[in-house]
DNA sequence: TTTAGCACTCGACACTTTAAAGTGCTAAAG
DNA sequence: CTTTAGCACTTTAAAGTGTCGAGTGCTAAA
């Protein structure tokens, strides 16, 4: 079932000519272009094998043919060439995500750097199995109390409570205990329950303030769980979308948390995941390709930086730009902290 | 210049109707779906005097009327009947601004609530004349400072910086003097020169911790500069937008930040302002109404929300819906802290 | 002042035609 | 056995054509 050079240099000209067009490949293309030197009737023979193979398709009988999913995936898999990023781009992340802020900004940055790259939207997915560490709670001016969250992981977070009367020194240590004692050790996604928990226990004995901060919390967590999709716009370049009914159906998709959320958990953790198409288990999603990066820092697992594009995106350009991402966080590359030109 | 009954009953009802089915408005339609007693003929002879008028376009001669920015501008102005949110919508907006979290969490939930109930894109333009109040910087750990900016106007924000030097309390304290002293009183708008002006000054007697701290809140206040866009998917489902250039040119103007800045902020402040279409100073803004609210509290102007629709969008609910909201910021309805439903 | 009647205009839509691109097969050539 | 030239065939996209209907403006009468 292996394909001889000719097959190979053939699938991969019509996948690489096809991500750059975007319209089917015809033999006459392959040979004037990719200087195959044989005639275009021995290529439409290989071509024919390539798809009664499974590796090629064709819209119709007098189009060209344009890659499947198994045909991107062999490709991805074993014809694909290594790309260096342009110094171009090496420049521009390298001077754009300057490690200022915590987890979350820079993920943020990342996912905008990656995007304005890429052209393509992006998408975080925090490490959801994270816990807590533990919780300070400042007080900042007589009726607003500043409540710092720290995770396991060395994630912070924090959030603002305006209290209605002023709380004592004594009572904020008293609380700040509580909490402590109370959701130390609580992964992330259970907090919302266990702070419920919290107030039941303890609401009567501070007359509502702990109320107060927990609502707080609460309120922050669930701004937390919404995803970040820097530009969505981009993607709408790509001839793919001429049709407003594709546009409409990838902007519900792409803005519905669920659907995102299943498949990138569902998503074994690997540096980089590539699932193409119909691959994907989500049957919206079988027209594109989502590519996964895990964000570790420290061999802590932080999270997930995805991309998602049509099946026809730049490999090699993706995979690589994640590549370099990826070390950069994991400390091959060092983070400029000064915006010092390449 | 001033219109009779009967034209003003047309033009109203050829803005309503176009409101509704995008589709241009005929006599025939008018007579029959309107109920006015009059045989089309005569309907046709006003529609023409609004159109010589400038009320009305007409896109080619067999087709009906719609209104032109001067005819939305009077049926805004002096027909438009006000209109009751329904109790729906009433308990929608209820039970989903909780009035938890600082101001600009606060302003996100509203962006978000007026997004699903008028199906339309939401701005969130900030107050860039506010100023800082004070400073705080707390240890939250070894090498975790947070700072906290507080506003003349009370809004807080903070951020986290990593230091890479243990801090002793002493020289929090100093900082923090320095901060305060150099800061006070800058408006937010200009902090980003007056912290350069602050390292500059003090950054050799900190080794380096100042500048750690002056980079956070830089960053900090860098993404705060970014626009909160929600909704931008839901403006597909108008049929203006079945043309995919449409929705490019669209997209794009809505992720320029300058775009919608220069737009917003030349805009006076008013309770509500309501630019039709072309009286849009922007070119690119032209096909659209921009609808904003002055967002106040206590009597200090916060920012301003703005919806952003095709000119043919419901004007009747968009003004009611801003303007509940805004009765609701400045206290004329109570702020719901629990939710009970109504 | 209003209306019935009518000729006229123009877009929407369905249908036909044509050109171009690309294929698969066959038979001959290497 | 592999490769290639030649050709018939298929199908789409684009351009052109004809018809239908919605809606208008004008005129003359009520």
């Amino acid at each position: 079932m292996s394909l001889d050079e000719r097959k190979k240099k053939i699938l991969s000209s019509v996948v690489e000519d096809y991500i750059e067009s975007a319209e089917p490949v015809g033999s006459k293309t392959l040979v004037e272009k990719y200087h195959l030197d044989y005639s275009s009737a021995t290529i439409r023979n290989d071509m024919k094998y390539l798809e009664e193979e499974g590796y090629l398709e064709q819209p119709h009988v007098s189009a060209g043919r344009i890659p499947s999913t198994k045909g991107y995936r062999y490709y991805v898999d074993n014809l694909m060439k290594e790309r260096k990023l342009s110094m171009l781009d090496i420049d521009y992340i390298n001077n754009t995500i300057n490690g200022f802020g915590d987890v979350d900004s820079i993920f943020e940055q990342v996912a905008d750097v990656v995007s304005k790259i890429l052209s393509t939207p992006t998408v975080i997915t925090k490490n959801n199995t994270d816990t807590i560490d533990s919780i300070k709670v400042v007080k900042i001016s007589e009726n607003l109390l500043l409540i710092v969250l720290m995770s396991k992981n060395g994630t912070v977070k924090d959030c603002i409570a305006k209290v209605t009367n002023t709380v004592e020194d004594k009572v904020i240590e008293k609380m700040t205990s509580i909490l402590n004692e109370n959701l130390s050790g609580t992964p992330l996604k259970e907090l919302h329950l266990a702070l419920n928990t919290v107030i039941k226990k303890d609401l009567e004995a501070f007359s509502g303030i702990m109320e107060e901060i927990v609502n707080s919390i609460k309120y922050e967590m669930s701004k937390e769980m919404k995803k970040l999709n820097s530009g969505v716009e981009k993607i709408l370049e790509n001839p793919e979308f001429s049709d407003i009914e594709t546009v409409k159906n990838f902007m519900n998709m792409i803005t519905t948390k669920e659907i995102i959320d299943s498949t990138l958990e569902k998503s074994k953790h690997n540096k980089l995941s590539i699932v193409i198409g119909s691959e994907n288990k989500e049957v919206l999603l079988n027209d594109y390709t989502v590519i996964s990066l895990d964000i570790e820092k420290d061999n802590k697992y932080l999270g997930k930086l995805s991309v998602i594009g049509p099946k026809r995106m730049n490999y090699a350009k993706t995979i690589s730009t994640l590549k370099y991402i990826s070390d950069k966080f994991n400390g091959n590359i060092k983070l400029n902290r000064k915006n010092k030109g390449g």
